[in-house]
DNA sequence: ACGATATATAGGATATTTTCCTGTTTTTGG
DNA sequence: CCAAAAACAGGAAAATATCCTATATATCGT
């Protein structure tokens, strides 16, 4: 096992994900510490890859993604080479911020952001070029109700899945 | 109109999004320019809300979530008081973390973050307990091929939707 | 239960960085 | 083409990150 997470780590990473601009002496003193463990803590957690990219959220809207789709797609294909050059078609495209591959009669979906719907029909009709497609249902977002990328942290007792 | 963005507005925004933890003269000198422009141009998109949350994306398995879920959801509901209750009860479960109103015979779609398959019986018995809904499947994950928050910044010639 | 070893913690010193200020250059409008 | 305004570059003081040392806490074998 990597790197055992313990109720302080996991009060750090809660504060980390609210507000990653807070001093370590602001964080120390949020989660009952002080500067050393908790710049110890994160720098191990870093490492393990726990702690990932340090990023800002921008408004999509401000910068001209006014659209957002949730794209559902059914394949036939399923031989390595047709799924190797899909995943790639997909890393490669920006527009693309989410995929995912699924359980049940659909096999994949996608979020994509683009300015507008023309955008979104340039998008699909090169990926239907680039790899065969069996189906694809396009699911248009009127309104953002939710987005967070702050994940629920249990910060009480900690509930471990299989028994020691 | 709030604030206008050009060319360096957007190379600032790219390379905050991409690594925020660079300082001010590291950003500066990767956009070609120097700290003050570079500050002051942040501070200003900070207020205008177009720079939002400073976070780190964290490691969901690591933190015991190991199952996502994105929920589709038909109602025949839709009075106010139902959307706004509904709405409530998305806002404050923090396993959703993503939930959009769609076009089309689908009205919501979820992103939903849990530890396992049991864990999203409970939220979505939960769920349904607290409001009326007509129709729901369920799309489990089975693997994330992409998951980024970095959206697609246009540094080239600025493309303008409406002729001025 | 006890001591020896290992590990985590608190607070302090230095290097870096943010924040703001001052003078200069570039752009804009008449 | 000149005046007014805006943006820019570099520098100084305050704040912060990073690392070091000493102290406290936990772990393990006997």
């Amino acid at each position: 096992m990597s790197v055992q997470i313990d109720a302080l780590d996991r009060k750090i990473l809660a504060a980390l994900q609210e507000d990653a601009s807070q001093s370590l002496d602001e964080i120390a003193k949020v989660v009952g510490s002080s500067k050393t463990p908790v710049w110890t803590r994160i720098r191990k957690m870093r490492e393990a890859g726990i702690i990932g990219r340090q990023t800002v959220l921008l408004d999509a809207e401000a910068l001209g993604l006014e659209a957002c789709f949730f794209v559902l797609i059914r394949t036939s294909e399923h031989e390595a080479d047709w799924q190797q050059k899909f995943l790639h078609a997909l890393q490669t495209r920006p527009e693309v911020l989410e995929a995912h591959r699924l359980a049940g009669d659909i096999d994949y979906i996608l979020k994509v952001r683009v300015p507008n719907a023309r955008a979104y029909d340039r998008f699909y009709q090169a990926l239907i070029s680039e790899v065969r497609i069996h189906n694809v249902t396009a699911l248009l977002s009127m309104e953002e109700i939710k987005s967070t990328t702050l994940l629920p942290i249990e910060d009480g007792a900690q509930e471990n899945g299989n028994a020691p």
